[in-house]
DNA sequence: ACTATTTTGGTACTTTAGTATGAGTCATTT
DNA sequence: AAATGACTCATACTAAAGTACCAAAATAGT
């Protein structure tokens, strides 16, 4: 975020002094209009670019992970946790040894997702969380 | 194609005529640099945006699904459909039910299905089928 | 310190999932 | 006509997955 203020004062400021120098200097004819025009045209098709790219990637792509929602369905960290290498494909067993907990201690916190997820499979819990932007 | 070449031809006399009016305008002094440089700079910025939604949207969102893929494992139609069915969250009972077969049917295609892609549970098959954009 | 929540684990049980094997049907290819 | 491949189904089995119920640590919040 103050990534984004700073690179945004930048370009501003350069903008201005762009437009002064383009002013001037077709003033005292040191360079014509056809060559300012141009070099407005090309600067202002790449920050034209550049922005979308920004705002685009947002909307499409990084689909970011609704944090808000997890917490609102009540689930905890652990959960999520194995939520999350339950997507991996892996079996409750896979996830005991990898977490250095029982399989035991999986099965019941799968069976608590499960009711706040409100599904009765995995893969439907895997679904189900995709739709709901939590994964 | 052939729209956009046509969008493209259509934009670039547009320009052309934007170029000449400005140069004529100013040398006129009819309208000011200022101005110019304006009309020019959102023109630019706009171009700019509409060029890199068309490229990223193709980028980025649509990852088309590479069927070459599914032959070249072996994967039949029936398996397919039925991969899809896994990955919305069905059991085998209810596969069977949407397709009217058994579920023995489905247990043997699914058997199958698991080979060809090498898994071992469901959750996995889904996982490794959207990796290689088959899903 | 007390409370609430999370995390952990077990037992016992039911339900799905998955494998192995064999076999019949149907359409396509040779 | 025979072979091939895809689809179907069944039985019998093993292995996971999932539920129910209980309970003890560990952690965090008040």
């Amino acid at each position: 975020m103050k990534k984004t203020i700073i690179t945004f004062s930048i370009i501003s400021i350069s903008l201005l002094g762009l437009f002064q120098m383009s002013k001037y200097s077709i003033t005292r004819g040191s360079i014509t209009i056809e060559t300012t025009i141009a070099v407005i045209a090309v600067v202002f098709l790449l920050i034209g670019m550049w922005l979308n790219r920004k705002t685009l990637k947002e909307e499409l792509h990084d689909v970011k992970i609704n944090s808000e929602r997890i917490t609102s369905l009540g689930i905890s960290e652990r959960e999520y946790q194995i939520l999350q290498k339950i997507s991996e494909g892996y079996s409750n067993k896979e996830i005991g040894d990898q977490l250095y907990v029982s399989e035991s201690t999986i099965k019941t916190h799968v069976s608590n997702l499960f009711q706040k997820l409100d599904v009765k499979r995995r893969t439907q819990a895997v679904q189900k969380a995709k739709d709901l932007n939590i994964l």
